[in-house]
DNA sequence: TCGAGCGTTCGTCAAATGCGAACAATTATG
DNA sequence: CATAATTGTTCGCATTTGACGAACGCTCGA
């Protein structure tokens, strides 16, 4: 029996609003009889509720079809820009990308899911493309190097209870499935300080990722450089861009140390 | 007597989660107290919003304080690689960028205000700093010179209803804050093709623009060049920039036809 | 140890919303 | 070009829902 507690109040109504602004994101727009179908509930109620949006500035009409507006270009800008780990990791993983060649990811976990910061492509990057219209599948911690990176500095329990939530869905062959398999691993990483993704996310694919933590050891988010397992041997990984990345790592917990040292100052 | 028919209906519920969402947006996250006072509501229903927004996964509570999650940034990108706009004028922004040195911006209009979707900064950029954090008030399309831009290809009735709606604040002693003087400008912009912002916006920036229409000529947005007034005199405004901004435009929409008219083949 | 402030829960009542039907507008079709 | 079919919009009513304030629990600091 994990559910215990009572569970904090539902807005129904907000709810709703959510779900329609995800469905609009999926249908990449949509017309008051199609939202209404896709979400099931009455024309006249999807019509308040798009007009409501509209109003708000989050939906607009163009044509007939409702859309939602660039002002979540604006939010999404205005969070990322709020994140410590963009504003110290931008150019320590553009830096890397370039040097290296390949494509490098900033990430942290939100829901217990993986949530892409910032990525920069090296010019032999290769993957790495971004799901940008289609539904985007979410992205799982499990089968990516930082995500690994990120469960093994996390709390134990905290980790338990995401795979309890999430689950561990398998996206290839090689993608760790079983809870024990996950924490056996997630232990070697804590002893290696670095986390591999062999092939578990795409075929053809290798990543190594590393664990940002704040001054407090808390982890903030993580790291990684990807590409083809031509380049991406497992011994490369274990030498050469295991190296690198902690490195790098270590360059943005400096940065986050010396900004939070200097805030304290006041 | 403008107020003519009926408000479509408002769903206050819905109008009151955006205020949160914009709330929360302003101060950076919020707890529940704090956010309660600052959108005047009791702390109970604060808490029910925020914990609704949580289960939705667009908030994330971090040490008690609750923040806007990286779901916008998701949602913000896939906006904007859905607008035809950047889809097909990113690299010519990038490309107009590098060769001239200066900054350079492509926007649509929503909801009669001008709304950036993608800029880029040449070696010289000088200005275009983005309003990241703070309460980013909103830009208004008079001045700015992709926004007359837009404005002088936008219907005439429509221009009444944004003059009218938002009125023409001032932003230095250069804005224009006369109905009429816009109109006389935006007829004079119509006659020669492109826009020129002469401090309209920020004393010791210049910038010119022009109008980006679909193949039907109705305007999709704008594109701009802007820099210091030292380099952006008037004579080589009027001169090099204008010819090199519609040009860029007359890109842009070429690309777009072309598109459009492939789509049709199906 | 105690107090102050914040976060959370609960019950009640007024208010807001969901629905369907009717109407208007727009588009497709013969 | 006229007519049909589809979509968008408005309205009134029944009912569910959310707002409030009080009380409780928790955390942090004095």
């Amino acid at each position: 029996m994990t559910g215990s507690g009572t569970q904090p109040r539902r807005l129904a109504t907000v709810a709703r609003a959510c779900d329609i602004v995800a469905a609009l994101n999926e249908l990449g727009g949509a017309g008051v009889t199609e939202l209404a179908e896709h979400v099931d509930i009455s024309k006249s109620s999807a019509h308040a509720y798009l007009n409501t949006l509209r109003e708000q500035h989050l939906v607009v009409r163009d044509e007939g079809r409702y859309r939602l507006s660039l002002e979540f270009l604006y939010l999404g800008n205005a969070v990322r820009h709020r994140e410590p780990l963009f504003v110290y990791g931008q150019s320590v993983v553009e830096d890397l990308a370039a040097d290296s060649g390949e494509y490098v990811h900033l990430m942290c976990e939100q829901h217990g899911f993986e949530r892409n910061i910032y990525k920069s492509a090296g010019e032999h990057a290769v993957g790495g493309e971004y799901h940008t219209t289609k539904e985007q599948q979410p992205d799982y911690l499990h089968f990516t190097a930082s995500g690994k990176a990120v469960l093994a500095a996390l709390p134990e329990q905290r980790v338990d209870s995401i795979v309890e939530e999430h689950g561990l869905p398998e996206k290839t062959p090689n993608t760790i499935t079983d809870p024990d398999e996950l924490f056996a691993e997630l232990s070697a990483i804590r002893s290696q300080g670095y986390a591999i993704n062999d092939e578990e996310e795409v075929m053809g694919i290798r990543a190594v990722g590393a664990p940002i933590r704040d001054a407090d050891g808390e982890v903030l988010g993580g790291i990684s450089i990807s590409g083809p397992t031509g380049r991406f041997t497992l011994d490369r990984c274990h030498e050469v861009f295991a190296e690198k990345i902690t490195e790098r790592a270590n360059v943005i917990e400096a940065k986050l140390n010396m900004s939070s040292a200097s805030e304290s100052l006041r």
